[in-house]
DNA sequence: TAACTCGGTGACTGAGTACTCATCGAAGGG
DNA sequence: CCCTTCGATGAGTACTCAGTCACCGAGTTA
């Protein structure tokens, strides 16, 4: 590579990095593409001749993070661990990176189509682990015999409410830290009989 | 009243019948006054006569709103039914309106601190309502003992998911009526052991 | 009937924002 | 060394909105 090269890609990188931080601060929706280029410390122009657009900017970020803490899941998964370690796992992922989940838990439906597509295709992926983990218990007798699609949901669901409630339940710190107890507590109750 | 004060009332009516219909339609955020004003036939200097800006009158009809639906679920509340027929006839209300309630699921995180608490304060005297009916039957044997606030937040965590993202769920038609049997069985099976 | 009141009008303003393009100047190539 | 290439620039464009204001005219009052 030569000296515009490394120039161009050291811009491009600068760009992804600001504009993550951005993102992760005020949330996608909430911020304008002149934001990120006056962190980044670019003309605004220069964005768009490294990103068509700001939509194709914030795919771009999700899909490296997403890619990213999937495969984590995936190594979690392949482990082996039972259940309650996975969601504690799980939890423990979330909250390192909770600014991010929160934002997502909020705009999501805001998104386009293929963002949304996206982001709930690899939600469907770690889903589905519980959902097996949940059917394998159940088959095994550990479990309790209830609707697998319906508790996952129920899980899913109320950590999503969490996230996107967060300024609600607390004034500062992690939601996920302040309620993973409880979030572990009643799913294992959903589960299992006393 | 004279004619002013007739044609007055009447265009306010317009304003926050079409306000209404617009927001339900497309959500708070994305309804633009001019679309309001056009909806009602008004000019859309007019809109601002009546309303202090766009902020009041989504707090008007909102207020209004939730204002009705409150005053159904206390009725429900006060015949003293169980807890599961509360459930299923809270549900049933949230699938009456509920395009307002996919609005609200979605854009609450993103209204201002004032509209927030409004709508957050009505939701928790029905929370409130859930909590005493849970507790009473812990303490009278008939449930399970969980954490009942968490239990609570699993509850109203998974309505709202279901509700905000909606056209996941659902090509058409209501997602509640789609997901009331599920929720309300697996809800039952966190509160009672088998 | 003349003067006044006031609800309504809609062009206009100003703030915001994604995206463009003529131009620059340093890096690269012959 | 000169000409070309190309990443970067930032003023400018085009558009969307909420909210304003000078003016109008039907209704009210004296």
């Amino acid at each position: 590579m030569n000296k515009r090269q490394i120039q161009k890609k050291k811009t491009r990188e600068l760009i992804l990095q600001m504009a993550k931080s951005e993102f992760v601060k005020k949330g996608f929706l909430n911020t304008t593409t002149s934001e990120i280029a006056e962190k980044a410390g670019i003309a605004h122009g220069t964005l768009f001749l490294h990103f068509k657009n700001k939509d194709s900017l914030i795919v771009e970020i999700l899909d490296r993070e997403l890619e990213e803490i999937s495969s984590i899941i995936q190594n979690l998964i392949s482990r082996a661990i039972d259940l309650e370690q996975l969601l504690l796992q799980y939890l423990d992922l979330l909250q390192e990176e909770e600014e991010l989940f929160v934002v997502l838990a909020r705009e999501l439906p805001f998104y386009n189509e293929e963002l949304r597509r996206k982001i709930l295709f690899r939600d469907s992926i770690i889903r589905s682990h519980f959902h097996k983990a949940i059917e394998l218990g159940i088959k095994e007798k550990r479990y309790r015999d209830v609707d697998v699609t319906s508790a996952v949901m129920f899980l899913f669901g109320t950590i999503n409410y969490y996230l996107s409630l967060k300024p609600i339940f607390l004034k500062e710190g992690s939601v996920i830290k302040k309620f993973k107890p409880s979030i572990v507590k009643t799913f294992k109750q959903l589960l299992i009989s006393d």
